[in-house]
RNA sequence: GGACCCGUGGCUUAGCCAGGAUAUAGCACCGGGCUUCUAACCCGGGGGUCGCGGGUUCGAGUCCCGCCGGGUCCGCCA
């Protein structure tokens, strides 16, 4: 839709300069103007060079280009701009593909891997851990939209510290019959306690660590038992929300099938590899990082880091694209690793990352118990969302309340953390949390749910002419909707999924609008009446789309 | 000490990477709108030195430098 009329301008331009003999890079040189459909501003940079007023190349540029065509009514000259104006047969084209399921997938093709989550199997999924979960799994919804095949896979951190800890906790401790995250979460942290008490029972753990890493198959059985247990809860955790990994990928499969090997001797062949201490370890001074990383410990065992270095070698060899989502703590750690697979030649990973989030009180940490977890979160703003359904809707009966409760709780969850730029650190704050009178997911929703009203009222649509659509507020719908495309294709190349939750409340504004001025059931005449029940439909596909690609469930009634 | 991120009306926030035409929304505040397709909605109003200071440019919220404030990291942990 939007992508087919920027194509078409950017043809139009392009005639224009190639006449008057100008070559200028078209890349990001058009844009979403509150002036036009589309604007430029190439003659701007164009004017230090050729020594000319911007206006002037800008007057020169215009009466070169090409005619008008199918989606592009027209060109403007306003002093050193060229504004570009949908043609009709642009937006009705638009409303009858709207009509349709196809319209809302992109071009893209190919297979992306996509990391996200990755908790550490020692507790239940806190409100820190759910931002990476939410933005990593509305990535993968955007890049599945723009046409790509994704896998979501969640990276197990079995071999690490804190999951020996939660083993010798299991193993000297009782797990308690609450969800089994929750579960592991107390043995944890009691073992921790226990730890620093008796400081001399460190080397249990370490014995555990050494006897999992050379394979012990009793000690294998008693990690991954534990692991998977952990992930269990986290799951169910995961699926409330909408979120679903395609696999789970253990580190652990990295080591024992020689692949942490092959690494170490693959950097050993760079020469940029010393023996510090009994240690292996890569200098990276001169890539600009005072510290060297250390690949082997002086015992003979792997670090996070190798093992790390090993699997994104793994999905580097697997998949074209390679993104994974990360918390603010793991910046350094993570441009150490890129460096690495520069110097080995292989594909680094785009990297998102998410600054923190913290409590009123300081940071989280599974460790001390000082959390609130997602299932917390959850519980308590469905709970208040059911308040909120039965005050508006009394006269439904409770299954109904529970479930639109249960779909405004998600998405407003899901659209508070998605909203914000990743790159902006946030406080955790249960009166925020709790209030979605607020610009928040229940507002897009209930445009949603508004539209079907009116589509389940009206019957079926008979033929319908999308060129009776004129006044200002139809006019602004259809082109907010044609936008769909251009957002998904932007978000998924950048890997932003707040840009999809800022243009989701533009359609929804643009439809409430409509809603308000147009009627469109008691329209006449009926030819009227039909185009816009045609629009309501193409919002309500849009809106179902976009909801649906920031994995909110849309309701047909609220 | 070094590195990275953030700083936009009282609060939250878009725009910054690819500099351009009146700076985006929400909350809160003041006022208005339900005999009309669901008012979880809509309309109007007040409120901004885009942290501060320099620089580049015809033009800076956007780029560069310095400073201030907040966050994060710098382990043979993960």
């Amino acid at each position: 839709m939007f992508l087919d009329f920027m194509s078409e301008v950017e043809g139009i331009l392009k005639e224009g300069l190639d006449r008057c003999g100008l070559s200028i890079s078209l890349e990001n040189s058009l844009d979403l103007s509150p002036h036009a459909d589309l604007s430029t501003t190439v003659a701007f940079r164009l004017s230090p060079a050729l020594k000319k007023s911007p206006k002037d190349i800008a007057a020169e540029i215009y009466s070169a280009m090409g005619s008008p065509s199918r989606w592009v009514d027209r060109a403007e000259l306003v002093g050193p701009y060229i504004n570009f104006y949908m043609s009709r047969s642009f937006l009705d084209d638009v409303v009858v593909r709207a009509q349709g399921e196809d319209a809302w997938r992109g071009r893209m093709s190919g297979s992306v891997i996509v990391e996200h989550t990755s908790a550490n199997p020692d507790g239940p999924l806190h409100v820190g851990h759910i931002r990476n979960s939410v933005i990593g799994d509305t990535i993968v919804r955007i890049l599945r939209r723009a046409g790509y095949s994704v896998e979501a896979q969640y990276y197990v951190n079995d071999m690490g510290r804190q999951t020996a800890m939660v083993v010798w906790g299991c193993d000297h401790l009782a797990l308690d019959g609450s969800k089994p995250d929750h579960a592991i979460a107390r043995v944890y942290i009691a073992a921790h306690r226990i730890m620093n008490e008796r400081p001399e029972l460190a080397a249990e753990v370490d014995e555990l660590m050494r006897r999992y890493e050379s394979r012990d198959p009793e000690i294998v059985e008693k990690f991954q038992r534990a692991a998977k247990y952990a992930i269990s809860g986290i799951e169910s955790t995961l699926h409330r929300m909408n979120i679903h990994h395609d696999s789970y990928k253990w580190e652990s499969e990295f080591v024992w099938d020689g692949s942490v090997d092959e690494i170490l001797e693959m950097l050993e062949r760079t020469g940029r590899t010393v023996l510090k201490d009994g240690a292996l370890q890569l200098d990276l001074s001169e890539e600009g990082f005072e510290k060297s990383l250390v690949l082997r410990r002086a015992d003979g065992t792997t670090l996070y880091t190798t093992r790390d270095l090993a699997y994104h070698k793994w999905k580097a060899e697997n998949y074209e694209r390679v993104v994974e989502v990360l918390g603010a703590d793991h910046k350094l750690v993570s441009a150490q690793l890129r460096t690495a697979l520069r110097i080995l030649g292989i594909k680094e990973p785009e990297v998102v990352i998410f600054e923190f989030v913290s409590l009123p009180d300081g940071s989280m940490s599974t460790r001390r118990g000082k959390f609130i977890s997602a299932d917390e979160l959850l519980d308590e703003v469905e709970k208040q969302a059911y308040i909120e359904v039965t005050k508006r809707r009394p006269e439904m009966d409770d299954d109904f309340r529970k479930e639109v409760a249960g779909k405004v709780a998600v998405g407003a969850v899901r659209y508070d953390i998605v909203r914000v730029s990743a790159d902006k650190a946030t406080m955790f704050d249960w009166k925020t949390a709790l209030d979605f009178e607020k610009l928040s997911a229940p507002f897009i929703q209930y445009s949603h749910a508004r539209a079907c009203s009116i589509l389940k009222r009206a019957g079926d649509i008979d033929e319908f002419d999308p060129g009776l659509l004129r006044d200002d507020y139809e006019i602004a719908l259809i082109k907010k909707i044609a936008e769909f495309d251009l957002v998904i294709d932007r978000a998924a190349r950048e890997l932003k999924p707040h840009q999809l939750a800022t243009y989701a409340r533009e359609l929804a504004e643009r439809f409430n609008l409509f809603y308000r001025y147009d009627p469109v059931l008691d329209a006449r005449p009926n030819e009227l009446r039909n185009a816009r029940l045609a629009l309501v439909r193409a919002s309500r596909n849009a809106l179902s789309a976009t909801l649906d690609t920031l994995g909110i469930e849309a309701p047909e009634s609220m």
